[in-house]
DNA sequence: CGCAATCATTCTCTTGGTGAATCATTAAGT
DNA sequence: ACTTAATGATTCACCAAGAGAATGATTGCG
């Protein structure tokens, strides 16, 4: 019987959905999505990632990708390159376009977390990490993926 | 120049969505959706609120609460009764039913709290509490509205 | 009284995403 | 080697949440 009423699910919904917004917001002057970002981002991480690999990391369905690739090629920040040793698959990596874009998306993230978290001070801000990536790991999320992909 | 790369942004994001997550498949099992849940909360705490002041109190746009409020009138949660003094509003209250639907909603909220934080302890609980209560005054978000409700 | 504002409602449309079917390619069994 | 099953990518039809504009009823103000 918990003392106090349940609020830290609420809290963290409520203010996930805050700081999704404010990273949606600085990521839309960079002309991607928040989605588009996550691909970005671990694609980064593993280059020549198949596409089928990326859905599996996002815990998106395929087809997903495909839209999600497609419009990042055409962008021109990811390549496709048919894999020598099994031509089913499509190999992605960042263009140098990419590699710029993930240098914005850096910034992007700084910038959110600027404004999150200004009234706080280094060891409020210090605590609040701790707190949430012990909780991260409690639950078992992946430290790479960003929500949205769920399937 | 922060000493640690900005991970607090995309933590909240993440975990927000987790817990969202688990919220939503506790209220599916009551038959309604999140979203609705929040318009039986704000109900329950303002009875006989209009649907244009329900929205603002939402931020959402008024064709939206009167899809919300079609389903949980026809499921017999919510009643719709003309206003006396001005006869172009809809006052919404419980109905019985809805009353218990938010018993329920409680035992939910309780229920996702215990999955979130079951690897804690009280006094982290209790830290964590605190930092994302801050947090959310210093953002300046309403302790009764939840997200996803964004105009 | 007549006109503008307000609340609710309906309708159309967009966005993000799912799931099934299809095609090319590869692996495995005989 | 030859057929069959599995796998990766792609396309297409579909769905749900929600936004926004137009409409109708009612009210308040000049």
């Amino acid at each position: 019987m918990p003392q106090r009423p349940a609020r830290i699910g609420f809290l963290l919904a409520q203010l996930g959905a805050h700081a999704a917004d404010i990273f949606a917001e600085q990521t839309r002057s960079l002309g991607i999505t928040p989605s588009e970002a996550g691909v970005i981002r671990i694609v980064a991480r593993n280059p020549g990632i198949s596409q089928r690999a990326l859905a599996d990391r996002l815990g998106a369905v395929q087809s997903r990708v495909v839209t999600l690739v497609d419009r990042l090629e055409s962008a021109g920040l990811v390549s496709r390159t048919r894999s020598e040793s099994d031509r089913r698959m499509q190999l992605l990596a960042l263009t140098n376009a990419g590699e710029s874009m993930l240098g914005g998306l850096r910034q992007a993230a700084e910038e959110q977390e600027k404004q999150l978290t200004s009234g706080f001070t280094e060891e409020q801000k210090t605590a609040l990490f701790e707190l949430l990536s012990a909780l991260g790991a409690a639950r078992g999320l992946d430290a790479e993926v960003h929500p949205g992909y769920r399937s």
